[in-house]
DNA sequence: CGATGTGAAAAGGTTCACAGCC
DNA sequence: GGCTGTGAACCTTTTCACATCG
């Protein structure tokens, strides 16, 4: 629950990397930060389909994946942009528009060829190839995502775990030794790699930062701090503590139409009348991270799923 | 690893909820899916400062608390818009036009005043009242939420746990019965509850649409699955196996700029040579979810945070 | 003077509607 | 006939530039 500089970088004293990169809609769009200068972007072909993906449309692809492995598995051969859409939930026009810049992979009047599409869309996805996933931060978080048995099926690969906790170093962690954070290296030549970040709020940015000096280019982050990092970076935040935020929002919205929600503009704190200072203020979960597991328990067989409105 | 119809709902059987919810971006912003024939929507006041927030700027709101969070505990008194910025990464501009959507908070050729702002802030993300939490899938994911302490201080208050599976209901998670879903009932009057929804991809639909049907609009998903919901009901996902394919994107491209990454785009398979049918495929990590929790070793002391550029 | 707040312009993304093709 | 692919309209979001005010 220490919040230190690690938390606000930049405000508090003098660090390198720039280019603040933030979580999910401003990754990696325009630039971002990248300075108003860079517009255009053009630097490769324009009409090569594969370049100029759009952003919003590259967040979606894993979704039509998603739904084309499933419709895949249930043995269905061609699939219409109505049905696909209405599975992952968007309109058929947009989905017939994302996949018009990857290219022309459907059949007019007839619909997709989903073993086809799917290849299509795993190879914009560069899931043809292996990714090296390492671990930054061996606890709670680090060692169920190490454990997750996923990554090495679908072509992410666990290949490094560590951490500088005494506690921890030289641990064995589902085949791999946990090692300090000195010995840290870009595995196989610094391509191909994903990092994780699974360090508490404090350290992340310091953290970050050594990466980033090693080569790494690629950052999953989980813990809830704006990692800033230099341009050519790519990061993305998984923050649980803004979901929620996000949702009370939408939530206290709908429940109470009336209402401006506002404190009262002039003074001191009206509404409710609770909310000291900052007991109840944001930075939910600091120190905290989200942590990826497998699923052993959880809910069985649904008694009747009912729910039918 | 069984994905069966609650992946992709609406293409296998008939199934009562319309208005798929998507993730980040659709959430919520016009109608996402709600038809084409609702434009307008200024169903309420539209000069009223507090209605009318942009759904993009919503979503940077934790961020702009969690800065100013850091800095009142940091001590300081008043940030400019220019600080305050490069602390969360984004222009300055931007986040003026943010606030400015909340009301006028600041003091031309001052600033913002740390607390007051922050204050506004979190009434406006409705962090002045509690909010139950209740948890659906006492996996290891479910189980860490529960135990996660962040909730209570936050004003997020766990309030109940349910689970169908027969080894873990009855079983006490830290301080709290794991009840089954049969038993669910929204706490105090239906209002201010968010479900965290911590199943398994292939009941994840109908466990929501149980929720949904209990009275249940808010629900935070960690199964990598859309799910479809009736208008009204928010629903945001946490997706590792999206987040790392995105970034999958980026790094390829990054690596290949003058690969067209796609397949040759006639025939089966060309590039890598690799990749099956389904194997490789998406859909990563079904089956599975993400998992918060306390982090209680990790990275102590970094050696020498170097990584100076 | 300096920093906010805000119209206006630009960019990005979504939806419509239909031409084109099977 | 039916469905894809796509230009054009529309809406949202970002960025610019500057009037405004402490």
């Amino acid at each position: 629950m220490n919040i230190d500089d690690a938390t606000v970088g930049p405000l508090g004293g003098p660090r390198p990397a720039q280019a603040a990169t933030g979580t999910r809609d401003g990754a990696a769009p325009g630039g971002e930060d990248g300075g108003p200068g860079d517009a255009g972007r053009d630097d490769g072909a324009r009409d090569d389909p594969g370049r100029g993906v759009p952003e919003a449309t590259v967040a979606r692809l894993p979704q039509y994946l998603r739904a084309l492995t499933a419709l895949a598995e249930r043995g269905t051969e061609t699939v219409s942009s109505e049905a696909l859409a209405a599975a992952v939930g968007v309109g058929s026009a947009k989905l017939r528009k994302d996949l018009s810049h990857l290219g022309s992979y459907g059949t007019r009047g007839v619909g997709y060829e989903v073993g086809h599409l799917l290849r299509q869309i795993s190879a914009h996805l560069g899931l043809t190839q292996h990714w090296n996933v390492v671990i930054i931060g061996i606890g709670n978080l680090g060692r169920s995502l190490a454990g997750y048995g996923g990554f090495a099926s679908r072509g992410f690969g666990v290949v490094g775990l560590y951490d500088d906790s005494p506690a921890v170093v030289g641990e064995c962690v589902n085949g791999h030794v946990v090692r300090p954070l000195s010995e840290f290296e870009v595995p196989s030549a610094g391509c191909a790699t994903i990092a994780v970040l699974a360090v508490p709020a404090a350290v992340a940015q310091r953290v970050c930062d050594l990466l980033v000096s090693a080569g790494v280019t690629s950052i999953l982050n989980f813990a809830p701090v704006v990692l800033h990092v230099p341009e050519g970076v790519h990061v993305r935040r998984v923050d649980l503590a803004s979901e929620l935020q996000i949702l009370a929002f939408h939530e206290q919205r709908k429940a109470a139409p009336g209402r401006t929600t506002a404190l009262v503009d002039g003074a001191t704190l009206v509404d409710g009348g609770r909310l000291g200072s900052r007991a109840l203020a944001g930075q939910a979960l600091d120190g905290q991270a989200l942590e990826a597991a497998l699923q052993p328990s959880a809910v069985g067989t649904l008694p009747r799923a009912g729910a039918t409105r």
